[in-house]
DNA sequence: CCCAAAAATGAACACACTGTTAACTTTTGT
DNA sequence: ACAAAAGTTAACAGTGTGTTCATTTTTGGG
């Protein structure tokens, strides 16, 4: 736990900026280690003293953001939680949902683009789905009376935010976490209001 | 027009398939130039007489996949049309999709997986939201009366269509286009419902 | 049937990137 | 000062790239 653990995770963090910084005008597929760390100003050899290849260090980007996503999410989630009434907690999740994003919208931007890996936004979705399952199964009554199967209904609801969430960074973030809350409830009305186009 | 872009055409679709065939088990970015002319019993060098390289193959073979998955869309989309009722309409468009996504599921389960190109979802996304777009707008009061902006709700209604699919063809196809149709239906009305979970 | 055009082959090429190794230097704590 | 950890340097064999050029095969028109 000494210095040397310091050491060792300050070149990490450089190696993981240098390649983030990289990765702005670069796509994955075409960054090479020799890339990274000229970048960075290391030795081609301290690469693989920290990292398997550039997958692992994308992995271990990627699994630290979700990380942080989720942990995000609890957090605010404990605020409100389990006295509140149902719908009231939705729309405070969508608001928590929509801050959080903001924070991570510069990473998030180059991952879910053509720039990122290959299957990423599913990794992001089932991430993401696993938060709202958690949620959905606090109201017992509608897990008991969801006539379809869950995995389909996660996966239309889930993947319906993270399109709004897309847009949303795609036009860099053209709208502040409430406007995109109150977005995302008028498109509800709408749909409610059989208006949908689908 | 002779027998020389006869053959320039079958070589190019031998690729393709040797390359579909490959791509089955291995990641995109794994695979190389190499392992596509020994499956396809080609010479190295004559891969690069009809492809500029790897990705120039893939963009190709998704170019198509798109082309074909409008072209069936819009050719069914004639059966109904103008004269029908504007609901009735989009669940029949729903059913179409659903078929025509059955066709071309073994593609699409590899190009959505982590084995595809980074940004996949998002192209096919664009692409599909095209067909509702145009399809939104026969109906002109809806379009007059929306009040968030239509790249929103697009993205929104497209991303939770499509998620149903990613679902869909994840599961192996469980389900029959009908089935899908009146599960599709079952959600908007879970929704409308105001039961949402979200 | 023969010939010119197109397509494919085979082998070689310089180049770039990979992941690993081994001997060495620097940084750091005791 | 000395031992341990981290980083450097340079070299390595291996693999894939895209291109070249001389050669062979396939094909259709005259």
């Amino acid at each position: 736990m000494s210095i040397y653990t310091e050491k060792n995770r300050k070149t990490k963090k450089l190696i993981q900026t240098s390649f983030m910084q990289i990765i702005e005008n670069k796509s994955f597929e075409a960054i090479t280690v020799g890339d990274i760390t000229k970048v960075a100003q290391i030795n081609r050899g301290t690469f693989y003293l920290h990292y398997k290849d550039k997958f692992d260090l994308l992995d271990q980007i990627e699994q630290q953001l979700f990380e942080d996503l989720g942990n995000h999410i609890d957090e605010l989630q404990k605020y409100y939680s389990s006295m509140q009434k149902f719908e009231k907690n939705q729309e405070q999740l969508a608001a928590t949902l929509f801050n959080s994003i903001k924070m991570h919208a510069p990473m998030l931007k180059i991952f879910l683009s053509d720039r990122g890996r290959a299957g990423f936004h599913l990794r992001f979705r089932d991430a993401f789905s696993e938060k709202v399952r958690v949620n959905l199964e606090k109201n017992e009554s509608f897990h008991t009376n969801l006539k379809v199967p869950m995995e389909y209904y996660l996966s239309f609801i889930t993947s319906a935010f993270l399109g709004l969430i897309e847009q949303w960074i795609q036009n860099g973030l053209d709208k502040t976490p409430d406007e995109m809350t109150a977005l995302y409830i008028e498109i509800i009305s709408i749909i409610q209001k059989n208006q949908s186009g689908l």
